[in-house]
RNA sequence: GGAGGGGUGCCCGAGUGGUUAAAGGGGACGGGCUGUAAACCCGUUGGCUUAGCCUACGUUGGUUCGAAUCCAACCCCCUCCA
């Protein structure tokens, strides 16, 4: 490819969120002669959103920084269908009540990562139920059902997928990806939105968009797909110890998303720095030829600017001062992630294990009980030899706390009240 | 509607009457080595009040001293035929 004129596409590329792109050239030269609004979709299956959309996220802010309308479109209706793509089983339908409370907390995520208002290159949000709500069907399978061909639909990645391993897909999933073409037309006529930008697994979905309106309206719109990402060695971005790496506070806190990033590969640093912070690419080139051990100061400006993006400035720093005390002096930091517990039930004693896992550290007693069998639970910093010893009050040390650790990074407080 | 094949743990996938909480692989977690990295080596991987008990191989019943394994009915998926 030749280098883009725009800022936009041309910081796309070099930062590496271009996979594929429908015409990359027009897009080009549209972008580069004013501002184009632009969109990308999202379920609203759950409150919030884990690493694994950040690459969509950070695109978008990407377009607002280069000077376009950046538009947040929350799958109100189409959640309710269910998107198979990447999917062996068939979703669990939500109520209604369950969608609005989803895409409230979504937005709030977007709220930090985005500047929303009225102006040509602010940010808005729209919900597909808006128009998919109150489609008629016949009216609709006349008007745009005609459009797509069976046919073609049956050789997606999203069906095929399904067919192949011979899970069920449903008339209802089926139609998700005609539900998603026509919300690309919507969008263009509502809102003159040319250019739909999504993971690498949407490709289906965007094009089915652009043929149909450019069936329907005769228009020319555009689409962009950013590469699935999976760490050098292979796995899926967004997993964790303990879960899925949410982008709420609520669900993963500032501290553990800091250190999530402070544990990125080596190999991946340069690229995490492209994707998931606003560095200039001449710095991020210099941290990521950092050698050697020197590579853990890039991780810990990773950590530090992607922590900034999504918990605020002053979160960031905290998680950062408290990884310092916790790794680089051993000292017990304030606020890693704390139980409180009845100083009566203490007296009584508590079985590590129970406190392990009431803490957080493990999924149930029997798990705790295998971190102790093999060495990696930890009480005060001191293994813990009995698979049944005793947490009491005496364990509270000069801080009037416990500190249990699962292994050498997981660590957890025991404030008796 | 007819004929055949199939539904196993987080995922893939063995297992056709007992030694099966279920081979093997993946993933995940822990230990070792390191740099809070990767690679590599080792261990663990249903729950509980853990030398014991409970739950589990689509669902519900049945045969048997004993069933993931045999039988029946039902549910779901796949393939071919109508």
């Amino acid at each position: 490819m030749t280098s883009p004129g725009s800022d936009f596409l041309k910081a796309a590329v070099e930062r590496g969120f271009v996979h594929q792109c429908t015409d990359e050239k027009a897009l080009d030269e549209l972008a580069s002669r004013g501002p184009i609004p632009a969109y990308i979709g999202f379920d609203a299956t759950a409150d919030s959103l884990h690493a694994g959309s950040l690459v969509p996220i950070m695109l978008l802010r990407l377009l607002q920084r280069t000077g376009h309308k950046p538009i947040v479109l929350m799958g109100g209706g189409t959640t309710k269908v269910g998107d198979p793509s990447g999917k062996d089983e068939q979703r669990q339908l939500l109520t209604d009540d369950q969608i609005d409370a989803n895409i409230r907390g979504i937005r709030r995520i977007f709220e930090n990562f985005l500047v929303f208002g009225d102006g040509p290159t602010d940010a808005a949000m729209v919900d597909n139920a808006e128009w998919l709500d109150d489609l008629q069907y016949i009216p609709f399978l006349r008007e745009y059902g005609r459009h797509f061909s069976v046919n073609r639909m049956l050789g997606f990645e999203s069906v095929k997928l399904r067919l192949e391993r011979e899970h069920p897909l449903s008339f209802l999933e089926f139609n998700y990806m005609v539900l998603q073409a026509y919300d690309f037309l919507e969008l263009s006529r509502r809102r003159n939105c040319v250019l739909q930008m999504g993971g690498s697994d949407q490709w289906g979905n965007i094009v089915a968009g652009i043929e149909l309106t450019h069936k329907c309206d005769h228009r020319q719109l555009y689409g962009l797909t950013t590469p699935l990402l999976t760490t050098s060695s292979g796995a899926k971005m967004g997993k964790t110890a303990s879960g899925a790496v949410w982008l709420n506070e609520g669900r993963l806190s500032a501290y553990d998303y800091w250190q999530y990033w402070r544990n990125t590969e080596d190999a991946d640093v340069g690229r995490f720095l492209r994707l998931f912070t606003d560095l200039p690419l001449d710095e991020i080139g210099r941290l990521e030829a950092l050698g050697g051990a020197e590579i853990n100061e890039a991780k810990k400006i990773l950590a530090g600017e992607a922590t900034k993006l999504c918990h605020g400035a002053a979160a960031a720093a905290a998680a950062a001062e408290t990884a310092r005390k916790t790794f680089e002096q051993g000292v017990i930091a304030e606020d890693l992630p704390a139980i409180a517990v009845d100083s009566g039930e203490l007296k009584a004693g508590v079985p590590a294990y129970e406190l392990i896992r009431r803490a957080g550290l493990a999924a149930s007693n029997g798990e705790a009980r295998r971190l102790i069998k093999g060495g990696g639970a930890r009480l005060n910093d001191v293994a813990i030899g009995e698979e049944t010893a005793q947490v009491t009050s005496a364990d509270i040390n000069a801080d009037g706390v416990i500190k249990l650790s699962a292994g050498k990074k997981r660590h957890a407080l025991v404030r008796p009240t």
